[in-house]
DNA sequence: ACGTTGTCCTGTCTGC
DNA sequence: TGCAGACAGGACAACG
């Protein structure tokens, strides 16, 4: 599941092979997971359009090209988005490609969705960058100005429960099932634990979990636990540094005790219930 | 404001 | 061994 840390490594991998290549023809198979501004076609709007720069919001990644617009891209659960150099074009194409870039050095892009939950959306680029969903973005948790005071603050506000909370995006941007889980482990919290209810103390060692485990998250090229690989076809390695998340019935790496997996909001929520209080 | 459920989708796993 | 059903989950909508 891309996460964060995993549209991160896909951004990074990507970026030094197609910024500043020029998009000559898109081919797309399923038509569904594409959204074009009103009145345009999705596959016409972005023939002949250039690819400026690489940038991420979230979980999205977004292609940002010339004329202003940017193709937001978001790999929900089984997203890829896989470059192939010239010589590697005539590799064979998996099943579930729903769309192909043709890009002006003879390479191509490929993006495959079992689950063709995934979506494309071209739209301005001052629209993505402000909000490239439907709803509200929280704050980008490695971002300097993410400060623990306002964390803080917008924590005593919530009444709502940790594990739910972390996987809001209204509250903050990027943290999926497994990272949600692993800034809890680390930070010796709850998931039912209320968020108002939180001293500073607990407070603080959230706001600096979370951090740490994303960036750790990234070091390691993302958790390749399933389907996720990066924009080269490579797996992550953070799944071996994992603490909580398909740990259950392993001891815990901090006290030892037995990792449980239990339902939360609809999701397998993963922890240690001696430690994590 | 909060919690839960259903929707989308298909490969993989589990149970009989 | 074969098949049916459950399960995985990110974002969003709908409801209580």
């Amino acid at each position: 599941m891309p996460e964060l840390p995993e549209v991160e490594t896909v951004r990074r991998s990507l970026a030094g092979r197609i910024t500043g290549l020029t998009i000559e023809k898109v081919e797309l198979r399923l038509p569904k997971i594409a959204i074009a501004l009103p009145g345009t076609l999705f596959t016409d709007a972005l023939g002949g359009r250039r690819i400026i720069e690489l940038g991420r919001r979230g979980k999205y990644l977004l292609l940002h090209l010339d004329g202003d617009e940017t193709l937001v891209i978001h790999l929900r659960m089984t997203g890829r988005l896989i470059h192939l150099r010239p010589e590697e074009r005539g590799a064979p194409e998996p099943a579930h490609t729903h769309a192909v870039f043709f890009l002006d050095d003879g390479s191509l892009l490929r993006y495959t969705d079992v689950r063709q939950f995934g979506t494309l959306t071209l739209m301005a680029t001052a629209a993505a960058l402000q909000q490239p969903g439907k709803g509200r973005l929280g704050p980008e948790p490695l971002a300097e100005d993410f400060s623990f005071p306002d964390f803080r603050n917008a924590l005593a506000k919530r009444k709502t429960k940790l594990k739910p909370l972390l996987l809001d995006q209204s509250f903050l941007a990027g943290l999926g099932n497994i990272y949600a889980d692993e800034a809890l482990a680390r930070a010796g919290l709850h998931p039912d634990r209320t968020a108002d209810a939180l001293d500073d103390e607990e407070s603080r060692r959230l706001y600096d979990c979370i951090r740490t485990v994303l960036q750790e998250g990234i070091d390691a090229k993302g958790t390749s636990f399933r389907d996720y690989v990066d924009g080269e076809g490579r797996k992550g390695e953070f799944q071996e540094k994992l603490w909580a998340y398909g740990r259950e019935r392993n001891p815990c790496r901090r006290c030892g005790g037995e990792i449980v997996r239990e339902k939360r909001a609809g999701r397998s929520t993963h922890f240690c219930p001696r430690c994590q209080k």
